[in-house]
DNA sequence: CGGCCGCTTGAACCCAATCAAAATTCGTGG
DNA sequence: CCACGAATTTTGATTGGGTTCAAGCGGCCG
């Protein structure tokens, strides 16, 4: 799944099904900093996180890059383009995952019910980037990342007595290339949040979120 | 189709397949500026479309909008999500299309031909809209208009003997709004361009591209 | 001919990028 | 365990690209 706010509702991590894991073909394991998959690859199989978490990145002829996806359990990576790998794809934690054949998305003979949930997880991608768009191109620096934020919580969150807890296990340039920002820019929103009071970081990698409510305010330009 | 540059090569319309004509449950017609379907409806179709173009757009809470796509002959549209319309989409010139049954692209139970259309039409929407995050996200304004036309004239371009022609049935808003920019930002790239002798405008919506060349160049930033 | 709407142009401002440096974290080896 | 160096994050000062605000232009249709 796709680390975007969803303007109507959350988005919730797809339970793993086990109609699904009947159908899985393998299991894979990468450890952080290790690539899955290179753009261009030819696709062999699609994958389902299962522990751990993944990027997704492209990256421009003169060295830009733009993450396009972080994946955490439950998520479905992998779709081709043309039987091709679309980006690269690199752990960013101790990864666990199980595989599919692509045939199986392509053509679900034999196995009905796991080619209807990979189409379905290609539907919940399509939205996911819609939701991504407007990200990208209508909300200002700090919406961005309070609606990060906001994703995160919803597909990471635990609870605790003081609010709830997001383990960030990307790195800040990770985040800025994701939201289409700088480094310095997305430092700059996370310190105002925590100057506001409404998180508070453990360490660069572990927030706090005391206000859930002002922080989704903040997403969405209600400010003040 | 998605009107976004790729960074591989173009990507040209699919064929309008005689397999999947064949399939076709019924044909809808709107005129410009008239509404196919909002976002929230129940999907019963998708769509492709045959002549003409539509607009798919989204609303923020506040009103803002985002461009989500242009659809042009032989693209395909209305995937759903949770079962509902993703975006609105209107008509920006009187459109002819034809439809198919939602079932057809969820169990392809006796259409495998379709089914499989529909849905590498789906993976082929997923790729699209990655190109274009490559475009909000790392892309400065001209780089975008220019990405733009490149497309748009890889879309629908003619040839003439001066250049290749393109016309824009869309306004310079909604160009803007796809691009994450403002009206006047896009003219004023458009003026530049136009002042650079790479393109001509008859009027605002017919495009002469003179330097092919040097518009893919500037899509790219390896500016002068 | 006149009014409206979309496009273009101009000037001032502002948000985020850039450039630069300090602070903190992290890993490594003594 | 501590010391050191590298990398990441944060902070600060300045710049710049795109927005905003405002006004002119031009085509189209009554």
């Amino acid at each position: 799944m796709y680390v975007t706010t969803s303007t109507n509702h959350a988005r919730f991590t797809p339970p793993i099904s086990e109609e699904i894991e009947s159908h899985a073909i393998g299991a894979a394991r990468i450890h952080e900093g290790e690539c899955l998959y290179y753009e261009g690859d030819e696709v062999e199989r699609l994958y389902q996180v299962l522990t751990g978490a993944v990027r997704l990145t492209r990256l421009l002829e003169d060295g830009r890059r733009q993450v396009i996806a972080f994946g955490f359990p439950g998520d479905i990576i992998g779709f081709p383009n043309d039987g091709l790998h679309q980006a690269d794809c690199d752990a960013l934690t101790d990864t666990k995952l199980k595989s599919f054949r692509r045939s199986a998305l392509e053509n679900g003979e034999g196995e009905p019910a796991l080619h209807f949930a990979l189409l379905q997880a290609a539907l919940r991608e399509i939205h996911a980037m819609q939701e991504h768009f407007m990200m990208l191109g209508l909300k200002c620096s700090d919406e961005r990342v309070a609606s990060f934020l906001v994703t995160m919580l919803e597909r990471c969150g635990e609870t605790t007595n003081v609010g709830r807890r997001v383990f960030l296990p990307m790195s800040r340039l990770d985040i800025a290339d994701f939201l289409g920002l700088t480094v310095e820019t997305v430092s700059r929103c996370f310190t105002a949040l925590r100057r506001s009071g409404i998180i508070s970081l453990k360490n660069s990698q572990t927030v706090l979120v005391r206000d859930e409510a002002a922080l989704a305010a903040k997403a969405l330009k209600e400010h003040d």
